[in-house]
DNA sequence: CATTAAATATGACCACAGTCATACATGACC
DNA sequence: GGTCATGTATGACTGTGGTCATATTTAATG
C-alpha cells in the first residue's frame, strides 16, 4: 500500500480550488514519502514545507497539526480496510467464524506493514483523549461492526440471547486492540492473526470449567 | 490520595546524599502540586525548576524527561494498589469472584480520581512503545496477577483446563484496559467498576448460544 | 479596467522540552 | 589545611511544533 493518495481531481473548479488541491496533494506526496523514509518522529515540518515548496504557515492552513496529517493517512487506510470487510459480511457462515474472519482480516492488514501500523497506533494513542470527541474513534467503528454481527448471531441462535450486545462487542474490541498493541511492541515476532483467532475461540466458549 | 510522596529519609548519609534527597523531594513536592493545580500539560519544566529553586539542567539530572516524572508518580500509586490486592488473593472464594474482586478493586482506585487517572493513562500511552522495554508495563503486571488466579482456578476446577492460561489472562487484561479508556473518555458518566464486573461474567460464561 | 473584500500564503516569532560545556561542591587522601 | 578526582549544578543554547500579523492573490462588482 502506498501512503500517498491523490484526491479530488475536480474539473469544474476555480483557480483557487485548483491551487488548493495542488498544495494539498503536494503535502501528501512529500510527507508520505518522508514518513516512509525516515519515520514520523524524524520528519520535521520544516523539511516537509521546504521540499513541498510552501511556507510553514501554509502547512497549518491545511492541517492543524503534524499528527493530524498522519491521522489523515491512517484514516484513509482504515476506510479502505473497513470497506473491504463489508463484502465478507454477507456470506452465510456461523457467527463465530464471521467475527473471526473479520478480525483476522483486519489483523492481516496490520501485519502487512508492521512499522506503519506502529506509527499509526502510536500517534493515534498520543492523540486519544485530546480529541474534541467529534472524530469517530476506530475502536468504535470496529465495535459497531461487531455489534451488528453479534446481533445477527442472536437472531440465528448461535449467540446466547441473554448477553448484552454492547458489552460483548466491547469485549471483543478490547481484546483486539490490546492484542494489537502487545503484538506491535513484543520482543519476539509471532502471528498476530493466529493470536487473535485463538482468543475469539476462548471468548466464545468461555473460561468457566465444568466443575 | 496525595501525589507527593517524600522518600528516603536516611539517617546515615553523606552531605551529598542529603542534598540529593532534598532536591529530589523538592521536585516531587513542587511538581506534584503544580500537576494537581494545572494539569500535566500546562505545567512547564521552567516553572517547576523556578519554584523548586534549582537550575533547569538539574531537573534532568534527576529525571530523564518530564513524562518520566509523571510516570514515577503513577508507578508509586500503582505499587500501592497492587500491594493492596495481594491481601485479597488469599481468601477462599470462586475464581470468577476473585478475578472480579481484583479488577473491581483496581477500577475503584481509578474511579476515586478520574482526572488523575486520565493524566496517568494518557502519558502512559504516549510513553508506550518508546520505552526501551526494560520498565515493566502495568498491563503485564495485571496480566501476571490474573495468570496466577486463573492457574489456581484450573487446579480448583472452576476454570476450564483446556484453555491456554496466558491467552485467558491476556483477554481479561485487554478487556480491562479498553474498558478503562472508554470510561475515561466517555461523554456520559457511569460506574467503571460495574461495567468491568459485568464483562467478567460474560467472558466466564462465553458468548456462544445453545443452538 | 479599477476597486475592494475575502481567501490564502508567509516567515519571523514564540513556547517549551531537552542538551551540553562549564563551573562548582564534596569528600578522599596526604 | 591543601590538592585533586569525581559527583553535581547550571543556564545559555538548540531543535521543533505551532501562532499570528502582514502581504499577496483571487474573484466579485461597478
Amino acid at each position: 500500500m502506498t501512503m500517498v493518495m491523490i484526491e479530488k481531481d475536480d474539473i469544474n473548479t476555480s483557480l483557487r480550488e485548483k491551487k488548493k488541491t495542488e498544495t494539498r496533494n503536494k503535502i501528501f506526496e512529500v510527507a508520505g514519502r518522508l514518513f516512509k523514509e525516515k519515520g514520523f518522529e524524524d520528519t520535521t515540518i520544516d523539511e516537509i514545507v521546504r521540499e513541498a515548496g510552501i511556507g510553514k504557515g501554509t502547512f497549518f492552513n491545511y492541517f492543524p497539526s503534524k499528527t493530524a496529517l498522519l491521522l489523515y493517512f491512517a484514516k484513509k487506510k482504515e476506510d479502505l480496510t473497513f470497506s473491504q470487510i463489508k463484502h465478507e459480511m454477507t456470506r452465510s457462515i456461523p457467527t463465530k467464524e464471521k467475527i473471526k474472519n473479520t478480525l483476522v482480516f483486519v489483523a492481516k492488514t496490520n501485519e502487512k506493514d508492521k512499522e506503519l501500523t506502529k506509527m499509526f497506533v502510536f500517534e493515534y494513542m498520543r492523540h486519544y483523549g485530546m480529541s474534541s470527541g467529534q472524530d469517530e474513534r476506530s475502536s468504535h467503528r470496529l465495535s459497531n461492526i461487531l455489534y451488528g454481527l453479534i446481533e445477527e448471531g442472536v437472531k440465528k441462535g448461535d449467540v446466547n440471547s441473554e448477553i448484552e450486545l454492547k458489552k460483548a462487542a466491547d469485549i471483543i474490541t478490547g481484546i483486539y486492540f490490546h492484542s494489537l498493541m502487545e503484538w506491535l511492541w513484543a520482543k519476539n515476532d509471532y502471528s498476530f492473526s493466529d493470536d487473535i483467532s485463538g482468543k475469539i475461540d476462548l471468548v466464545f466458549d468461555g473460561i468457566r470449567g465444568e466443575g
